[in-house]
DNA sequence: CTGCTTTTGACAATCATTATCATTATGCGT
DNA sequence: ACGCATAATGATAATGATTGTCAAAAGCAG
C-alpha cells in the first residue's frame, strides 16, 4: 500500500460512524448504511473500520460476547469509556490516575512497551431509574 | 441445573488450568489435556471453563484477536493482570487506585452497577531483552 | 484520456464457540 | 450394594463473526 485513495465508501463509513452514538459492530454499521440506501459491501465496512481504528479516528473494544465494536472518537487524545450496558450511552473519560498507575505497575515489574485496556460498564442514570421502577428485585443482569 | 455433580473431567480441567502459567484458550487447554492422555471432549472443556469462571475460580479475558482466555486465579480476590504479549507471562496485580477511580467516575456520571475491565499488556523483562538484541529497529510488532 | 495500481464486493473459507442429542455416569434414596 | 432420575459428556452439526479470494470497477498521476 503505497498511496491511500479516496473513496466514497470510506467517507460513508466515517459519516455513519459519526452519526452513531455509542459503539457499533461492523455488521450493525453495515445494516445501517444499507437501510439508508447505500449499496456498500460488508467487507468494505470491515476494512474501513479497521483503517479508521489504526489511523486513530475510531476507538474499538471487544463486546462482552467477543465481537469488535467501534466508535468515532475525538482523534489524537488517549481516553477511555464509560458505557451503559443497557442503552449503549457512552461517555469519554480521561483517566490520568489510571495512566500513571499503568505505567508504574508495568515498570515495577520490568515490563516495557506497556499498553492497557480500561473500560467501565454500568447503567446510566436513566436506565438505572427505569430498572428501579420495573422491578426492585433486579436479578442477574447478564 | 438443580444439583451439581462431580466428574473427573471437571477436576482434570481445574488441574490442567492450575498447571498452566498465563492465560490459555479453551482449545489450547483441550490440546494439552489430550496430549497428556486424557480423552476429554472439547465441548466439556468449554463448559468446565465457563463454570470455573462464573464460580470465581478462574479469570477470563478476551485476547486481542477476540478469543476467550482463562487462567486459574487466587479465588475471592478482585485483581487484574499484567501480561506479556510475547511469552504470556502473567502477574496478578492489585489496582486500588483504579478501583476507587472507576467507582467515582461512574458515580459522577450517574451510573450504577459499575463494573470494569482493566488489563495491562507489555513485554516482560526477558522478552524485552531478547527483542532489543535481535533487532534494534523493531518494526510493527503486530 | 491512458495506464497502472488500489479498492471494492460477492462469495467462499476459517475458526472459535454453541447447540443437538443419544449415550454414559453420578448421587441419592432404598 | 442396587436402581433410578437426571445431570454431564462428547461426537458432530450448526452458527456466526471475521477474513481471504479474485475478477471487475474506480482513483489518480502524467
Ligand atoms: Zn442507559
Ligand atoms: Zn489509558
Ligand atoms: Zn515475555
Ligand atoms: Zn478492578
Amino acid at each position: 500500500m503505497v498511496v491511500k485513495r479516496n473513496t466514497w465508501q470510506r467517507e460513508a463509513v466515517r459519516e455513519a460512524l459519526g452519526d452513531t452514538d455509542g459503539f457499533v459492530s461492523a455488521q450493525g454499521l453495515h445494516s445501517a448504511l444499507r437501510d439508508s440506501g447505500s449499496p456498500i459491501g460488508l467487507a468494505t465496512v470491515y476494512r474501513a473500520l479497521a483503517d479508521l481504528a489504526t489511523e486513530g479516528d475510531a476507538d474499538s473494544l471487544q463486546s462482552l460476547d467477543g465481537e469488535s465494536l467501534y466508535r468515532a472518537c475525538t482523534p489524537g487524545t488517549h481516553h477511555h469509556h464509560l458505557i451503559c450496558r443497557n442503552c449503549g450511552l457512552t461517555v469519554e473519560i480521561s483517566a490520568d490516575p489510571v495512566e500513571t498507575w499503568a505505567r508504574s505497575v508495568a515498570a515495577d515489574n520490568g515490563f516495557t512497551q506497556a499498553a492497557h485496556i480500561v473500560d467501565v460498564f454500568g447503567l446510566c442514570a436513566e436506565c438505572s431509574r427505569a430498572a428501579a421502577q420495573s422491578g426492585t428485585a433486579q436479578a442477574d443482569p447478564r
